[in-house]
DNA sequence: TTGAAAGCGTTACCAA
DNA sequence: TTGGTAACGCTTTCAA
C-alpha cells in the first residue's frame, strides 16, 4: 500500500519548507512564489498523487463545505427528487450533502441535527417535523444557517422555500367543482404543520367560494405512522355512508396511492362513481386508468433557491432571512372527470 | 450568539486541565478521575451544552465515522430505496451517509470518489459504472475498504453484494414461457455490466432450454442516457414488424416505465397482445390495469449486508474480502398472461 | 488521580 | 521569494 502523501513529503522531496508547498498547492497564481518553485512542487505533488486532507483544512479553516439535508424520508420519490436537485445544485457549488430521514418524528430529526452540528456541517436544509420548533431555535440561537423547505413554522422568523399550497389546493378543488362535484371529501396528515393546514383551508376556501356545503366529516385527517390502516377507514367513511362524497382531494401522494387502493377495492370507478385530484406527482398517477389529475410542485425551482439562499448565509451570516413562496401548476387529466357546461 | 464551548472552556471552568475533561467526557466509567471531579465536569460540560468537534476527533483518529455511498440516480426509487436502508443500518453503527449520483457516467464517478476520498469517508458503498474499473482498483490499491452493491466486476476481487440475475431473469422469463409464449423479446440496458449481462444470460438461456428459437434481433440494447426514444424505438422493432413477439421481458423498472407508455401508445393490451414481465417494483406496476409481473429483488437484505461487510472490514483491514449473491422472488400478476394447461 | 505537551495535516502570520 | 511556527480542538503518552 502507497501511504497517502502529505505536503510534509513533498516538501522533503523538493527540499523546500511545507509553508512554501501549501501556498503553491492551495493558493495557484496567487502565491509569490517562483514560477520554477511553483512548477517543480505541483510536479512532485502530481507524481505522489497528493490529495489535500480535507478534514485537517476544515478544522482549521472551520468550514466542512459540507450541507446537513434532513427530509421525512429519502425512499419517498417526493424527497428523493429533491435531494437529487439539492445534491446537483450543491455540487456545482463545492458542497457535499449529508442526508438523513427523520420519520417525521422530531425526537430524531432532533438526534439527526444534534448529530450534524457535531460534524461541523456548514448549513442545513431541513424539511421540519411537527414539534420540531425548539430545534429550529436552537439552530437559530448557534447561529447555523439552515433553510427551511416544503413546511415552515409561521411563528419563528427563518429562510424557507414552500410552495403557495393554499393556492394550490384551491385551484385543484375548484377543478372538482367545475366539474360538477358539490361533495368533496379530504384526505390529509393530521398535523398541526402549515403545508398541511393550507392544503386544507385552500380546499375549504374553494368549496366556501363556491357556495357549497363542507362538511366537518368529510375532512379525514391521517396519521403517517397508520397511514395504511387511516386511509382505508377515511375512504370508508367518505365513500361507504349514507350520504358519499362524489370526489376526493388527496393532500399528498402516498395518501393518494393508499386511497386508490381501497377506492379500487371497493370496485368504485374514477372518475365516474369518485373523481380524484390529488397533490404532488407521482408514476403511479400515470398508469392508472384514469390518470390523476394532480397538482405539480416546481421541485428543481424549489431546492435550486434552498441551495441558494443556503449558500448565501453561509457566506455572508448577516444576509437576513429569505422566504420563497412559490406557485404550483395544476395538471388536469381524466381523474377528475369532464368539465360540464351548464 | 452563544459561543460554541470546547474542552477548554469547561477546563476553566471547573479549574481543572484539558486533559481531565477529556478523559472524563470521552472515557466515562474508565477513566481514573475521581468520582466527585467526574460529576462536576460532566455538570458544566451539560451547563455549557458541551459537543464534541467531530472534525478534531477525526484529525486525530483518522476515523470520520461517515460512509461514501455512490448510487447511479438517488431519485431513481430503486435507488432511493437502497439508500434508506443503508441509511437507518449505517446510523445504528454510528456512521453518517455521504451520497452522491454518479448518473451512472464514469468521470463522474471517478469526481465524486476522489471528493469523498478527500473528505476522508471511512469507506464506500458504490454502484460501479460502466467503465470504473480503474477507480475500484485504485481504492483497492489505497486500501480504503469499499463494497460494490447491485454490480460488481469479475476480474477484479473485491467485497460486494449482488442479487442472482441470471436466476431471476431465468425465472421471470420462464414464466413467460409457461403462460404460451414463444416469441420473447428483451429489453435490457447495452451496457457490459456483469448485472444486465446475467439478466439478458439468464433470459436467453430459459428460452434455449425449453427449446425456443432466440432471434438476435429479439434482444433490444438501450442507452442509458437516451432511454426515451430507444426504449420507443425497441417496443416498435418488436412489435411492429412482420413477426412480433408475443411478450417482453425488462431488465429494469425504468426501462419497463418507458416501455409500457409506449405500448399503451400502440393501442396494445396486457397481457393478450403482449405480456410482459419486469425487473424491480415500481409503484407504477400495482396500477397498471394488468398488474405487472415482476422480480422483486431483497433491497433490505441487500443493503444491511453491504453495510455489514463494510464496517467488518473498516474495524479489521484483514479480514478478506466477501461476496454474497442473494436470490430474488418472482411476483406473479397478470401482465404475464395465465399459465396454459396444456 | 491529574496535568503538560506532542501530534493529527493544514493554513497563515510574521520574519528572514 | 521562502520558511519557522503557532493555531484549529481533540486524544493520549508520559510524568508528576
Amino acid at each position: 500500500m502507497k501511504k497517502k502523501a502529505l505536503l510534509k513529503d513533498i516538501a522533503k522531496k523538493v527540499g523546500v519548507s511545507i509553508a512554501t508547498v501549501s501556498y503553491v498547492l492551495s493558493k495557484g497564481k496567487e502565491s509569490k512564489v517562483s514560477v520554477e518553485m511553483s512548477e517543480k512542487i505541483k510536479k512532485v505533488a502530481k507524481e505522489l498523487n497528493y490529495q489535500p486532507n480535507q478534514i485537517a483544512k476544515s478544522l482549521k479553516s472551520g468550514r466542512t463545505f459540507t450541507i446537513g439535508l434532513v427530509v421525512a424520508d429519502i425512499s419517498n420519490p417526493f424527497f428523493a427528487h429533491i435531494a437529487r436537485i439539492i445534491e446537483d445544485e450543491a455540487a456545482k457549488l463545492g458542497y457535499t450533502l449529508v442526508f438523513s430521514s427523520s420519520d417525521e418524528r422530531a425526537e430524531k430529526s432532533w438526534g439527526l441535527i444534534k448529530f450534524l452540528i457535531n460534524r461541523q456541517v456548514d448549513g442545513f436544509i431541513i424539511v421540519p417535523t411537527k414539534g420540531s420548533e425548539d430545534q429550529i431555535k436552537h439552530l437559530k440561537e448557534q447561529n447555523i444557517p439552515f433553510v427551511l423547505i416544503d413546511r415552515y413554522f409561521q411563528e419563528i422568523p427563518s429562510n424557507y422555500v414552500v410552495i403557495d399550497n393554499f393556492g394550490a389546493a384551491y385551484k385543484a378543488v375548484e377543478r372538482l367543482i367545475v366539474t360538477g362535484n358539490k361533495k368533496i371529501g379530504i384526505i390529509a396528515y393530521g398535523n398541526s404543520l402549515v403545508h398541511m393546514k393550507g392544503r386544507i383551508k385552500g380546499a375549504m376556501a374553494a368549496m366556501e367560494n363556491h357556495n357549497l356545503k363542507v362538511n366537518e366529516s368529510w375532512l379525514k385527517e391521517i396519521n403517517f405512522s397508520s397511514i395504511g390502516e387511516d386511509v382505508v377507514n377515511g375512504i370508508n367513511g367518505l365513500l361507504l355512508v349514507e350520504e358519499p362524497v362524489t370526489a376526493i382531494f388527496f393532500a399528498s401522494n402516498s395518501l393518494a396511492i393508499h386511497g386508490m387502493k381501497q377506492i379500487d377495492k371497493l370496485g368504485l370507478k374514477v372518475p365516474n362513481d369518485v373523481a380524484i385530484v390529488s397533490f404532488d406527482q407521482g408514476e403511479a398517477f400515470d398508469f392508472y386508468y384514469s390518470p390523476i389529475t394532480y397538482i405539480q410542485q416546481p421541485l428543481t425551482e424549489l431546492g435550486k433557491e434552498a441551495v441558494k439562499i443556503l449558500v448565501d448565509e453561509i457566506s455572508d451570516p448577516e444576509i437576513g432571512y429569505k422566504q420563497m413562496s412559490l406557485e404550483a401548476k395544476l395538471i388536469v387529466r381524466e381523474s377528475c372527470g369532464k368539465a360540464s357546461l351548464r
